[in-house]
DNA sequence: TCTGGGGTCCTAGGACCC
DNA sequence: TCTGGGGTCCTAGGACCC
């Protein structure tokens, strides 16, 4: 048996922790930049908030009830995540941490024990140990237990707890899931679906397997096949090293200029490099892209973005920032207002195989070493206290952040905030 | 009249996830 | 005024190999 393990309205959820009058108050978190909604409390739920709404949208709705807004604050959602999953990991010998607020827990071997009340001490310590409430999902493959989470978590009744252990009940549940709402089935094969008349989880599961995998691929077999209870996919412990890493962000108000946007693209290779680093890996391969606001028809639109190779794979700030700067020379026109840039770097390979260039002329070693004490500093005094120049320091670009929450747990100055 | 067979690699595009 | 960011996997088709 696998357990899903969700974490509720996550971010919703962190922001209340340091706000406790907001229990039981409608909150929502946007994205960054404050642009659309993300995440949202029960409350705001029911006040009809859709997810990805544009705040300017509900400007009514959030004055009228009295919503709490904040700005994304990734890294206090980071750290209270890493909390959580702490915490989870004390429960099962194997967890696969699947995204910032949800895991999956390999409970092979546990039918010994009564699994609901297990799951129930899970839902309480996890309460109890950090404040984020959770929902706990039990079935035999990780598509049911995505299938059983929701149903915990949407039925009041089941108190955040709920198994498919057997035939009868995983059909009738079936029964009654949208397929729409199947894990891996997404709104274009939903749509697909419906127009052959299925709609429900079991209908879909019904269907016949030479038709899904001519229509949906392997992969919507191995979902028919999960959601009969044969397991396809697999725990992942560890989670495989990226292939692509990717830093981009619309700019708090448009740019037009060419050098706050080179500052910008400087800021997003440096993050980049930071995040090879990290996985111990070199990039080959960079794309640089910019382009205007695809919302405002008013104004003239361009989009662009052009592939740079490098001679050897780097993790180098100073490396990357050189090419994405290259990059950005060669799209960037003037007479335009820029909304957004961005930089991905692919052709990733493990910084321990490099394969150099007999031309080489960078002096790797050196790099390396700068590189090494940049990041300690960093890791010691906060993120990008030490920099390249080009990542300058006009932040012309910024995001707007208009209703940012301190850094509770992990900023010094912050911390010291709560404690005064 | 009639024209083989068996592979690999790469890429773009389309689907999905959070 | 105002609309997020970061990933993965699969397939078909073309180019190329012997």
């Amino acid at each position: 048996m696998y357990a899903l393990v969700d974490c509720n309205n996550f971010y919703a959820s962190c922001e209340r922790l340091f706000q406790p009058a907001l229990i039981g108050k409608p909150v929502i978190v946007l994205s960054n930049n404050d642009g659309c909604v993300i995440a949202r409390s029960n409350e705001a739920k029911l006040l009809g908030i859709r997810m990805g709404a544009p705040a300017f949208e509900i400007k009514d709705v959030i004055l009228k009830n009295n919503v709490a807004v904040f700005s994304s604050n990734y890294v206090l959602y980071g750290d209270i995540s890493r909390r959580v999953m702490n915490t989870l990991s004390q429960f099962a010998p194997e967890i696969e941490i699947y995204s910032i607020d949800e895991a999956f827990l390999n409970l092979s071997g546990f039918d010994i024990y009564d699994i609901e009340a297990y799951a129930r001490k899970i839902v309480y310590t996890t309460t109890k140990n950090i404040g984020i409430p959770v929902s706990v999902g039990i079935a035999p493959t990780k598509t049911l237990a995505k299938v059983a989470n929701k149903i915990a978590k949407k039925n009041q009744d089941k108190k955040g707890v709920f198994i498919l252990n057997d035939k009868t009940s995983i059909n009738k549940a079936l029964e009654e899931f949208s397929v729409s709402d199947v894990w891996g089935i997404g709104r274009q094969y939903s749509k697909f679906l419906n127009k052959y008349n299925i709609f429900t989880a079991l209908d879909f599961v019904n269907t016949n397997k030479e038709w899904i995998r001519k229509n949906m691929s392997i992969v919507g077999v191995r979902t028919m096949e999960e959601l009969q209870g044969n397991p396809c996919i697999e725990m992942e412990t560890t989670p495989p090293d990226k292939k692509a890493i990717c830093t981009s962000r619309s700019f708090g108000t448009m740019q037009s200029e060419y050098e706050p946007i080179a500052e910008a693209v400087a800021q997003f290779a440096a993050t980049c490099a930071a995040k090879l680093r990290k996985q111990k890996s070199c990039a080959a391969m960079m794309i640089v892209f910019i382009h205007t606001n695809q919302f405002r028809k008013d104004l003239k639109q361009y989009a662009k973005n052009i592939v740079v190779s490098l001679p050897v794979a780097s993790n180098s700030s100073m490396e990357l920032i050189k090419y994405a700067e290259i990059g950005l020379k060669a799209i960037y026109k003037k007479g335009f207002q820029y909304k957004k840039a961005g930089v991905i770097v692919s052709d990733i390979i493990s910084e321990n195989n490099l394969q150099t260039s007999l031309f080489d002329e960078v002096n790797r070693d050196n790099q390396k070493k700068v590189m090494q004490v940049l990041d300690k500093l960093n890791s010691k005094m906060g993120r990008d206290k030490v920099r390249i120049a080009q990542q300058g320091f006009s932040r012309k670009w910024k995001l707007r952040q208009e209703k940012l929450s301190p850094c509770y747990t992990t900023n010094i100055n912050d911390i010291l905030i709560v404690k005064t």
